[in-house]
DNA sequence: ACTATTTCTTGTCATAGGGCAAGAAGTTGC
DNA sequence: GCAACTTCTTGCCCTATGACAAGAAATAGT
């Protein structure tokens, strides 16, 4: 079973629906370091991972960039305000490493969001999971140690430790490089 | 204006729409203290407020609650994740003063969701921009200092400030009472 | 008005993590 | 295989914020 099938699984949708959801969507590849997204630019598709790993970064009033989020196999990769609302992303999304996905554009969303009543749920709840993952990230910055927010990241996404550059993960715990590499020293220990 | 029509403010709504959908709400006063959501419970509503302020907020692994979020006037007070899919929430609702509502059943939501196309739109708005301003939360504690953080939370929201107990605000804000108490006395200095 | 409770302030001390800089290790391109 | 670059580690010192505890101020209940 390819991505799509997974990501796309709804109780609300039947295989016609289905069908009709995956055709909607083209295979596309992305080279390491390529971007598919870049902070100005208005959002007009977004893409379902099929293997590698890119991430999504904002820059911080000093050009620092904070890398918010990781995506590895069969997550949706999508700047929500921009696609949605047709403005400017603040967002940059990059391949970490060489990219296989399949993207949908807008219009062909739209159509099926509106056409679909299975599909609009599929994305209603789409939003709803991200939404709760977000707010859990803030709780988690505040109420754990950087420590502990490493293991948590080790253990539920082994692949993001593993394949991305330390600088990335570290401002994405929200510590700095030299922090992370202490912490990971300690924690061979262990 | 009510604040109603301040929140449904949207270009695919019309006036026939509004009505509608406003026609489906249902006022309600809640005191001081009192809970509109607790964890555990699966929410079958949410609310509008129109006047008053409330907080949401868990409870980490220590049993320490931390504030996610305040809400005052025309705010869309809704825990989407239980809402929408169905499922327990980990969050409680509670007015911090008597509080003036519009609420809205999941049932009549849904009816209009899948009526009115502009109401689908509306939604998905809505959830883009709560995903928007959720992301910019958690770059915010990661690249601000406690300061700025504050300081950007009274410029914004000087109610929320103003009305709501230090011990929460600074819960939000990811630190501890003592520490939003010193920051306050050194801020007055200015 | 009086007590109990909660909220807020302040002091002392401890510590996680940052800033900066040097060098080691790994990667990339030719 | 070498140069250039990027990534990662380590040392030293510093600062923002936390932990704990005591008391002051405000609020709520009777």
């Amino acid at each position: 079973m390819n991505s799509l099938e997974r990501v796309y699984r709804h109780p609300l949708l039947s295989q016609e629906d289905l069908k009709k959801i995956i055709g909607a969507h083209q295979r596309d590849t992305y080279a390491k370091g390529e971007f598919l997204l870049r902070e100005g630019q208005i959002a007009n598709e977004y893409w379902v991972m099929e293997s590698g790993l890119m991430r999504a970064f904002v820059h911080n009033f000093d050009g620092i960039d904070i890398t918010t989020n990781f995506f590895t196999d069969a997550d949706v990769v999508i700047e929500v305000s921009s696609l949605f609302q047709r403005i400017p992303t603040a967002e940059n999304i990059q391949a970490l490493t060489d990219c296989v996905c399949w993207k949908i554009n807008f219009d062909c969303f739209q159509k099926l969001f509106h056409t679909l009543e299975g599909f609009s749920e599929w994305g209603r709840t789409w939003m709803s999971q991200s939404l709760f993952e977000c707010k859990q990230r803030s709780v988690s910055i505040i109420t754990n140690s950087a420590t502990q927010r490493y293991l948590t990241l080790l253990e539920t996404r082994p692949k993001v430790v593993q394949q991305a550059p330390l600088k990335h993960v570290a401002s994405y715990l929200g510590i700095t490089d030299t922090s992370l590499s202490r912490i990971r020293k300690e924690s061979a220990k262990l």
